[in-house]
DNA sequence: GTCTATACATTGATAGAC
DNA sequence: GTCTATCAATGTATAGAC
């Protein structure tokens, strides 16, 4: 019976070893999807034995799933954050620089994910259809408050939650398409340059403005 | 010596027996990507065996290199459309509006780029490096030569057509994650309301304004 | 705990009967 | 053209020495 099967206590250079262990299998699994991956890459990557990386975890199915489920907490923790008590347009843009630093500092995890949903989400869709969905309609439901109120304009709250998620996750799972396209002296900034287009790209949305019949001029 | 190698005239018959295994490994290679398929997969999905599939196709790198390159130029056509000719922020939406199409009507090939891309690109980096940047290059020129004119606001072009591309993408790629959190009655519907949030998202992004120093009331 | 050796299944590709 | 049989390589997982 292998560590991982085990109730008892784990000591600190075991937890450490499966952290590395962790580590290599999150950098090659959001390369190549969970079939395309293989224990030998894993081991490798991790200056490991095979034999050894399946002392710590049963199967590879095992350190797929631990990657998965550490990802899913930290992955709704941003949108948890949006506060109907704020300024509705420092929410909203916080949000998204809140996420736009997560594909920056964790595009390994970003694209872990992407390929789980590319897949169908096999694994983790009773995540989707449960805590997400029941987050997601929370915070639908605080944006739709900020419309009835006159703080912003009327937009579909789902689509534009859509649109966030879509963006920020494309800046880390489409990262070699975007330095492919733009200037090397510009790919350093390219994040910042993202946040500063996306404040303004959905302030411009939001912020209440005052429909002319007749232009001013 | 098999089919495929041959240079010699491909009956109508022959023609169709491809166009079915490349229908289906499609339908594989997009959900599972390059690794994660096998032609075994394939086979079922069309209902042949699996020497018969390699009667058609030498390998199985040549099913997946003849769907990419289909791909790629299908995949640039709508951008290529974008004209300097036209009134800016028609153009955008027109460009916005087709790419959801693609979303919609090809959402498997959608994957497969993305499952290309997600992985470093190996076989299409030199078309990013290539015809990707060049055209993005022309169209962002554009763009600037509009800003220039004062006809539409100021903003980075590169990452306006990111923020397109990310978007439209997403509606494709992360399709069971948006089924997942919208309603089913919306469902159906999901599509053309993207295309009226992303309308409205762009116009207001990209109409100039008057910057008022001073509100109006 | 870590390694070598190995059992067993899957997979890409070929041979050869029909 | 299509099938059954099969091979070589790869991959998951285990056994057992150290």
């Amino acid at each position: 019976m292998s560590r991982s099967s085990s109730t008892k206590k784990i000591t600190r250079i075991q937890r450490e070893k499966m952290q590395i262990i962790l580590d290599a299998a999150l950098d090659i699994f959001s390369k190549h999807g969970f079939r395309g991956s293989t224990i030998d890459m894993i081991a490798e990557k991790a200056s490991l034995s095979k034999p050894n990386i399946l002392y710590y975890f049963d199967s590879k199915d095992e350190i797929h799933e631990m990657l998965l489920s550490n990802l899913l907490e930290t992955w709704l923790e941003p949108l948890k954050k949006i506060s109907p008590k704020g300024e509705p347009i420092t929410e909203i843009c916080c949000y998204v620089e809140r996420k736009l630093e997560m594909a920056r500092d964790y595009p390994k995890e970003s694209r872990l994910f992407a390929n789980e949903i590319l897949q169908g989400a096999p694994r983790i869709l009773h995540a989707l259809n449960g805590p997400l969905k029941k987050l997601t309609d929370e915070k639908t439901s605080i944006i739709n408050t900020w419309i009835s109120d006159g703080k912003i304009n009327s937009v579909d709250p789902y689509h534009l939650i859509f649109s966030i998620w879509a963006i920020t996750q494309h800046y880390a799972d489409f990262d070699v398409q975007i330095l492919a396209v733009i200037e090397k002296k510009n790919a350093q900034n390219r994040f910042d340059d993202a946040n500063k287009f996306l404040k303004e790209l959905f302030t411009r949305l939001l912020e209440p403005t005052i429909k002319l019949k007749e232009p001013l001029w």
